[in-house]
DNA sequence: TTGACATATCGTCATGTTCCGATATGTTTA
DNA sequence: TAAACATATCGGAACATGACGATATGTCAA
């Protein structure tokens, strides 16, 4: 066994910048919902721009954003852009997000 | 049983603003090691203040933020105020956090 | 009451974010 | 090749946020 039980979990000044800086990105409606949709499917930046009802160009501009902080990347097939989940914890926190604000029934 | 299992939560316009609302808040280092902290035990603004490196006015206007999203409750006791989480869900966000970004050992 | 301390609020400046129109790049079809 | 479409990037205006000093409020002790 190499690292024991401990109870509180240590966070450094650098884990809480890199998760705040994480958190902001992904603290915007357009962009949660994209990442809520994308974690059921894959998508293009056309279908998650009309998802939101907003343009393409500013559909691309925040799936820039999430994928500059390593949460998506990109794949392009033809005319196409296919965006995906890639960073694990992002299900888990929607999850969280779902259970708390998801109105219910 | 009231609610079936669904495989995809459904998340309005109107959730998905709310949450934003909150992660935009919690997406700060020194809220974010605020949270972390009250989660773990009762502080004061000036112990908040002292753990973050910041001046009180700083550490009580952060607070002010959190409770206004209804994370945070206060309790005067004397000259000093308590903080407390009051939040069910940041317990379960926070453990996600940890999870992705306490560094190793 | 006064003085000392803890916390809260106010103004202001600098910075960052969001959104939009315009334009650029890349891809397919004709 | 040109035209049409999908996506990406740029520039700027409007707005929000963060940090700080100054000040206000609240509490205790003397």
């Amino acid at each position: 066994m190499v690292t024991a039980k401990t109870s509180v979990i240590k966070l450094t000044d650098a884990n809480l910048e890199q998760a705040a800086e994480c958190l902001k990105t992904l603290a915007h409606p357009n962009r949660l919902r994209m990442v809520h949709m994308m974690l059921h499917g894959r998508y293009t930046v056309g279908q998650l721009a009309e998802a939101c009802h907003i343009s393409s160009p500013m559909a691309s501009e925040h799936l820039r954003l999430l994928q500059r902080c390593g949460m998506l990347a990109s794949v392009r097939e033809g005319k196409f852009v296919y965006y995906e989940v890639t960073e694990p914890a992002l299900s888990g926190l929607l999850k969280c997000i779902e259970k708390r604000f998801a109105s219910g029934e």
